[in-house]
DNA sequence: TTCGGAGGTCTTTTT
DNA sequence: GACCTCCGAA
């Protein structure tokens, strides 16, 4: 039970300006605190939390406190604890996704699910989609779940019938699968709640005080989900900075920030405007760029910090040079590596990158991008893991029916369908019928039956031992180890990146059953589900980070660099013609900056390989950085460069291209350009990186 | 019927 | 460089 042990106001708020000191006195009723960047947001809302345990008394467990990733819950969690000298473990503070899932597990009955569902990424999505898309030319997998995902947050509404069609046969199948998708998590933690006023009250009423972290960038499900969690007590508070919303996509949407005054009325509005991670430069930069803005409210940051550095401006020739000027930078600095984070608009620009670090053996993590968990590898022994839990989960046992191969292909798992179709069994289920299949070899029959004993086996085990003796019995009773070295050779390079995954894996496994009550399978497939790509990131060490923009938000750095800054890349060729996303892009270009304390790069490239036949300009957002604070590096940059130019193909070019050499253009039409090469006569998109004029 | 290799296409951002 | 499709060998 939680004993009250009430500690002196004072010694919080000492350390807090009037502003941040209204915000956590604040306690009654809504507020929406609109803090600028570096602004002490987090401190905010760190001090009040623990104004309201350690001073005013409330129990930990009535606080909610939405973050926007696992890792910055923790840290809060920390720092709470730090503050008041308490344990505060029974407090709820996680993502919007870990609370639905939480609240899910243990209502899943009264929406026809069961508390074992599987939670399926993009990747399952997609394999899902496959499944019954079959040779649908018309719409692609990844079109139909995007459509799904948008159409799930409000941002689309299907209206080609057969879309709308696959779009509920792609539930009916999710709801056979016992798995549920992101967005189902909230939503259909809203239909719990709008279904049983009696379970909503219950959470409504347990959850005396409602946070939320970078309110920005909340979509209308989880504000829907926001309005539900305070009806009772009316005790919401909301931190956020339009200028920092740069999820649009993910259906991010700032009426959130407007309706909130509309829905409470009475909502107490506080504005942090004093700035304490950025240079006066830095901040001089980020305020000029964002004033381009014009859905935007607009406030005035400032900062007591000195004026420090220009921002430095390097231009190069091509992603190469670019990369090597900026690993030469941080080589020659003299600084620790950690200072560094390299920031970019797309995942496939960390490519350059990684290269030039690796030669000059300094020492960088990737946030990110081909992420730990969706390795091949990884996924794999996952699966096996999630159908213990949850073996109607079809994606899963698809994904290792056959690996490492066991003569099931194509042909007899259509087999396995069609008889489990026509019997009502799943497809776990129809295995142990295999012995009475006509039509299929022998060999195989066995196979089938071999891996549906062991997976029962295994499930028997799971109820008894943890996730690391799961896992390591699994591997053993699959043979997965040796299937990785005979399919890749036995001391290749490739055998033995994957052997040392697998072997990561089991370490953090190992870590996971050290730090949690109960190490259940479950429980473990749970919380990796919903792991951010923050929350592997691991800052301890001296190393230089690498990530996207989007992953850099909350973070601060000494020295940051911007690097791509060229028309079509940052800002993104996809925003183009629409100022909304436009205006999108400089958001997420001001977040950029605003991660800086001391020092900003900008790199920019005339050349990248992904549009290899453009000439690139000058990113605008360069532009729009005062040129008084930009000191120069390299080919000086010309302010006026006109926009893209595309190189394009005329009968009688030569041409070069990588995997057919030289040729002459023959015929150009509707974006492909045919070409007679050695090899012979090929016909090759316009815009392909492989080609390119001589 | 399964499996591996070859060649072609595509890549914005993420819980 | 990841993923898809197509094709030929076992």
């Amino acid at each position: 039970m939680f004993t009250l042990k009430k500690i002196n106001p004072d010694i919080l708020l000492k350390d807090l300006n009037p502003e941040q000191r209204e915000a956590v006195l604040q306690v009654d009723g809504p507020v929406l605190v609109i803090a600028g960047a570096g602004s002490g947001k987090t401190r905010v809302l760190t001090y009040r939390i623990a104004y309201l345990i350690g001073v005013i008394g409330v129990n930990p467990y009535e606080i909610y406190a939405a973050t926007f990733t696992n890792k910055a819950a923790q840290e809060m969690k920390d720092r709470i604890e730090n503050l008041i000298g308490m344990d505060i473990s029974q407090m709820w503070i996680g993502t919007f996704h870990s609370l639905c899932a939480r609240i899910l597990r243990r209502h899943a009955g009264l929406l026809g699910y069961s508390s074992n569902f599987t939670i399926y990424d993009r990747t399952d999505q997609k394999n899902l989609v496959k499944t019954f898309l079959e040779n649908n030319t018309r719409i692609k997998p990844q079109k139909l779940v995007s459509r799904i995902s948008a159409y799930k947050n409000g941002s689309y509404i299907p209206e080609d019938p057969e879309e709308l069609n696959l779009m509920k046969k792609y539930e009916q199948i999710m709801k056979e699968n016992n798995a549920l998708d992101f967005d189902d998590l909230l939503l259909l933690t809203i239909r719990l709640f709008e279904e049983n006023p009696g379970v909503k009250n219950y959470y409504a009423e347990k959850f005396k005080y409602v946070h939320v972290d970078e309110y920005q960038d909340t979509n209308r499900t989880q504000y829907r989900l926001l309005l539900h969690l305070s009806s009772v007590h009316r005790n919401i508070f909301a931190v956020g900075d339009e200028d920092q919303s740069i999820y649009g996509f993910r259906g991010a949407d700032i009426r959130n920030i407007l309706d909130f005054e509309k829905d409470f009325p009475e909502a107490k509005i506080i504005r942090l405007e004093q700035n304490y991670r950025s240079t006066k430069n830095i901040l001089k930069a980020a305020t000029k760029v964002i004033a381009n803005n014009r859905y935007r409210r607009g406030k005035t940051l400032w900062t007591e910090n000195p004026e420090g550095e220009k921002i430095k401006l390097i231009s190069t020739r091509d992603e190469i040079e670019e990369a090597e000027k900026v690993v030469q930078y941080i080589f020659n600095s003299g600084r620790p590596y950690k200072d560094f984070v390299i920031l970019y608009r797309t995942n496939a620009q960390s490519r350059s990158f990684e290269q030039v670090l690796r030669n000059y053996n300094i020492p960088y993590t990737i946030v990110g991008g081909i992420k730990f968990y969706e390795r091949k590898e990884i996924k794999d022994i996952l699966a096996y893991l999630k159908i213990l839990v949850n073996s109607r989960d079809e994606v899963s046992l698809l994904r290792i029916i056959n690996v490492p191969p066991r003569g099931i292909g194509k042909k007899t798992i259509e087999f396995l369908r069609d008889f489990g179709h026509r019997n009502n069994f799943n497809l776990f289920e129809t295995l142990q019928f295999a012995e009475n299949f006509g039509g299929i070899r022998a060999n195989t029959k066995l196979r089938m039956m071999e891996f549906y004993e062991n997976i029962n086996f295994m499930r028997e085990y799971a109820r008894e031992h943890n996730v690391y003796e799961v896992t390591k019995k699994m591997l053993s009773i699959m043979e997965y180890r040796s299937y990785i070295t005979s399919t890749f050779g036995e001391n290749s390079i490739e055998a033995e990146s994957k052997l040392e995954n697998i072997d990561a894996l089991l370490g953090s496994i190992a870590r996971f059953v050290e730090d949690v009550d109960e190490p259940s399978v479950e429980n473990y497939i749970t919380s990796i589900s919903l792991l951010t790509d923050i929350d592997e990131w691991d800052n301890k060490d001296n190393i230089v980070t690498l990530m996207t923009v989007h992953n850099a938000k909350g973070l601060e750095f000494p020295v940051v660099f911007i690097t791509g800054l060229e028309e079509t890349v940052f800002p993104h060729i996809s925003s183009f013609g629409n100022d909304y996303e436009l205006e999108e892009e400089r958001r997420l270009f001001h977040v950029a900056l605003t991660r800086a304390k001391e020092k900003v790069i900008l790199t920019f490239a005339s050349r990248r390989s992904i549009r290899p036949n453009s000439i690139l300009s000058v990113s605008r957002f360069i532009k729009e950085v005062p040129e008084d604070i930009i000191e120069q590096d390299g080919v000086s940059i010309s302010f006026t460069q006109e926009n893209v130019s595309t190189v394009r193909y005329k009968v009688g070019d030569n041409v070069y291209h990588n995997l057919f050499g030289f040729g002459r253009v023959l015929k150009v039409s509707d974006g492909k350009v045919e070409i007679r090469f050695k090899v012979g006569i090929k016909k090759i998109r316009e815009d392909s990186n492989k080609l390119r004029k001589v």
